[in-house]
This record gives C-alpha cells, sequence and structure tokens, in this order.
DNA sequence: CGTGTCGTTGAGCGCTTTCAACCCTGGTGG
DNA sequence: CCACCAGGGTTGAAAGCGCTCAACGACACG
C-alpha cells in the first residue's frame, strides 16, 4: 500500500480534473496537491476497518473501492462502490465518530490521501466549500435511502427491475417511459449482488429470467432494458423458479 | 392538519428548548419563530408523499414522525423515527431533489415548519450554522449507515440482537460488558419491525423465543437485555421455530 | 496449457412471509 | 357500569423464496 505514481508537478493538474476537486479555488488545490499523499491498492486490498476512526479523507484517482459491512459469516453487504473522482470519509472525519464500514480496493486503485487536520481546516477558512460538502453530504445520504429503497424490495424480481428503474436515464420531453435503454454495470455481478443484498447466485438468476421474459438483453456486463419495468406486475407468484427452457 | 397551539409569545421559548435549536443564537431564533408555521397532524396524516420535492425543514415539536420508503403491495419500509427535538427534510431542501420516502405521523403530532428559503437565507449568512448542519447531516448519514448494518443480516435473530446491540448504553471505564442493560422500544414493535425490516409477526417471534431463552426480559415496551448479545452464538441452525415451552 | 476468478446452473433446506384466528387493552357510547 | 369496537400484539399452519453447497463453464492471465 503505497508508491508515487504521479509526479508532483502533474498532481496539481490531475486533482484539478477529479470531480471532487471542480469549485476549489488554485490555492486551494495547490495546498492540497502540497499535503496530499498518494497511495496505491492492490486488489482486494484493505484501507480502513469497521470500528477503527478515520484519520483522511480519500479522493479515487483512479480504480474502484468498495465500501461494506462485514456480516456474520465472513459475508458482507456493500453500502457504495466509489470510482474515479468520488470521495470517502467525510463523514467519520466530520462528525468525529468511528466509520461504521469497511473500505477495500475491488480492483488495483490509487487515492488520494487528504489529512483530516487539513481538510478541516479548508473546511473552516472558506463557507463556499463548506456549503458545498453540506450539499454533497445532503445528496449522498438521499443516494443511500435510494439505496434502502432497492434492499427493501420483497423479492429478488424487484429489487433488480428497482436497480435497474435507477438506471433510466432521465426522460426526455415527450418521449415515452417505454423507451429501451441500456445499463452498464459499474461493477462485477458478485459486488452489484451484494450491494442488493442477493447472493451472487440469485442475482444472475434474476437477470437470466428477466432475459428469458424478453424483458432485457445480457451480453456480459452490459445489458439493454427492452420493456418498460412494472415491477409489479413482474412477480404474480412463484415463477422463475423454473423458467421455461429459454425460447 | 392545522391549528396553532403555541401562543406566539411563548413560541420562542419553545423553540429554544429544542435539541434542534441548540447553538442558535437569539436573533436567529427569533426570525425563524417569526416566519415559521406551526402544523397539527392526527395520527397517520400525512405530511409528505415521495417523489413531490419538499419546499420547507420540519422540526417536531411534539409527537412522533415516521419516515417510510412504499414498497409494493401497500407495505412500508420504516428508515427513521422522528421524535420531539428531531428535524426533517434538511437533505431534499438542500439538494432541490424530490424526497425518496413519505412522511406520515406515527401519532397525533405538531411540527415547526421552517420555509425553505428561510432556512437557505439562515445557511447562507452563517458559517458556524452551515457547519452545524453538516455535522448533522454527517451523523445521520453515520445514523443510517448503522441501520443498514440492521437490515442487512441474515436471519430475524439476527437483526434484533444487532438492534438491540445499538441500544447498549455506552460501557463505562472498569465496567464489563456483560453488564444489563434496560431498553425501550421508542416506537409500536408494528413500526421497529418495519424498521428492520421484519414483519411484526416475525419481530414478536423472535423476542419471544430470546425472552424464552433467558436473554431478554420483556414487559409491554419495556424490555431488559440480561445476557451479553452473540450474535453469531445466537443462531446455531433454526431453533426459534418450536421454542421450548418457554420454562 | 495450467490456473484462478467470475459467472452459471442444479438440488435441498430453512427462514420469513402470509393468512388466519385469537387475546388484550383502551376508548366510546349507551 | 357494561357492552361494544378498533388497534396492537400474539400465536398457529402452510407455502414461497433466497441461501447454501456443489459442480460446471467461460474467460483472462501467466
Amino acid at each position: 500500500m503505497n508508491a508515487l505514481h504521479i509526479p508532483p508537478a502533474h498532481l496539481h493538474d490531475t486533482l484539478g480534473r477529479l470531480a471532487y476537486f471542480r469549485e476549489w479555488s488554485a490555492e486551494q488545490l495547490a495546498r492540497v496537491a502540497g499535503a496530499a499523499q498518494q497511495i496505491g491498492l492492490r486488489k482486494n486490498e484493505r484501507l480502513s476497518e469497521k470500528g477503527t476512526p478515520l484519520d483522511a479523507v480519500y479522493v479515487v484517482i483512479s480504480g474502484q473501492m468498495r465500501v461494506t459491512i462485514p456480516l456474520p459469516g465472513g459475508m458482507e453487504r456493500v453500502i457504495r462502490l466509489a470510482g474515479q473522482g468520488d470521495s470517502l470519509g467525510e463523514s467519520c472525519v466530520i462528525t468525529l465518530e468511528p466509520c461504521p464500514f469497511d473500505i477495500v480496493a475491488a480492483r488495483k486503485s490509487y487515492l488520494l490521501r487528504i489529512d483530516a487536520l487539513v481538510f478541516r481546516n479548508e473546511l473552516r477558512a472558506d463557507l463556499a466549500l463548506t456549503e458545498r460538502t453540506l450539499r454533497m453530504m445532503s445528496s449522498r445520504l438521499l443516494e443511500t435511502l435510494r439505496d434502502i429503497e432497492i434492499c427493501a424490495q420483497r423479492t429478488g424480481v424487484q429489487k433488480v427491475t428497482c436497480y435497474l428503474l435507477r438506471h433510466r436515464p432521465p426522460t426526455v420531453e415527450g418521449q415515452h417511459e417505454t423507451q429501451p435503454y441500456e445499463v452498464h454495470l459499474p461493477a462485477s455481478k458478485q459486488d452489484i449482488a451484494a450491494q442488493l443484498g442477493l447472493s451472487k447466485e440469485t442475482f444472475s438468476r434474476v437477470l437470466a429470467f428477466l432475459a428469458c421474459q424478453g424483458v432485457i438483453h445480457m451480453k456480459g456486463n452490459h445489458l439493454r432494458v427492452l420493456l418498460p419495468l412494472v415491477p409489479a406486475a413482474l412477480n404474480p407468484v412463484g415463477c422463475y423458479r423454473d423458467p421455461e427452457p429459454c425460447e
């Protein structure tokens, strides 16, 4: 867990291109770039463990981080998948509470580590930055609530359709909701399943069932939603256990 | 849904006693007290519906509000129970997104309604207030993640023990974790069950099972945890279906 | 070409849900 | 004072659904 891979001279530019640092002033960016560390993680390498306090905020430069809650039996529930430009750990740094989740690299990743003190100093000095962070935390909270909506669904088919519905592109004016659309799964099916609160087997079966029904078309991690998804209509009582041999 | 019940002269004092307004200055309090409305809700009366934007922040003066996500089949999942001094709706007001949940009175309740514009003005004018709100949203996010931890547990027994563990008072120095403690259920068992993602029947059965095992003692909504809860050890394979006749 | 990971498919078990009836309490009105 | 009713909570029986374990297939990588 280390290795600088961006020369300090380029770091400032690299940060400037990350979504997280939009709206940051040049001086703020320079201060952070100077004080921050780069961290490299191999796949499945752990950044933080549940129960320990977090003394830094992290921003994903490349790769993907998996935020999970450990469950009895070595299982885990994915609560967030953070990709390029996403940040991690503000909530713990701000409240000073120990973090209630694990953070693990979902694949080889590079992160920027911003020390908690540096982060808090920047916030204290700049109302606009505090406001921006407040908006970010609010929208992360809403995002989390929408995730709960998915997990709260009773059956696997409902969870998956709910998930697919959330990935529908915003409907343009005058365009019907019956429009097909593409969804690119942002992580391994295993991780997505763990995010929906399903075993990878069940997730696989549900996708197969939906494909079999002609509702979606699947090719690897890329799938296409063909019909309007109506969660209620799809589950007319135990049907996907023995799908027709898939016409 | 209306009725003033506190005379304007006393309103300022009433607000000052609510946890939400700690750290607010006298002037801020006066401005809000002047601009805010009081709202009375009967039990099960709805304040807001999923999908509609929220144009105000609400603070619970008395009673209890239930924040829920509607599920297919008329069911709902409780994501928060807000009591006296708790606030509702900041996240939507701050992000301008439509709220992803319903808000319904769990019992007869009185709320303070702070218009979104007024709220945002106070925030914009005061860095300290923005910081405080940021801390509040961060800690609500962490709280929500801890709720997810509960719901992510596999079995009902695990969910309930996880829930009870979260209500253990902070362990004092030098005090063992084996100490019994009291838990007062903050809402109807029905609502708690819906928060844990269980049917009220299963919740009832799990509590009966734990009582039967001598792990807890239950009297109405007041219960006492007698033994240290070890989620792993409690569920040694299907045992609570046919509890011994309850020695 | 071996190896490991990811994903799929199959079979059986166990838990939760659902529907039902019942108990108990508190509130209401005669 | 009591009958009545509504709501919350408990208990019982049946069934559905996801999980687990296992084996297999596909694919990338060394």
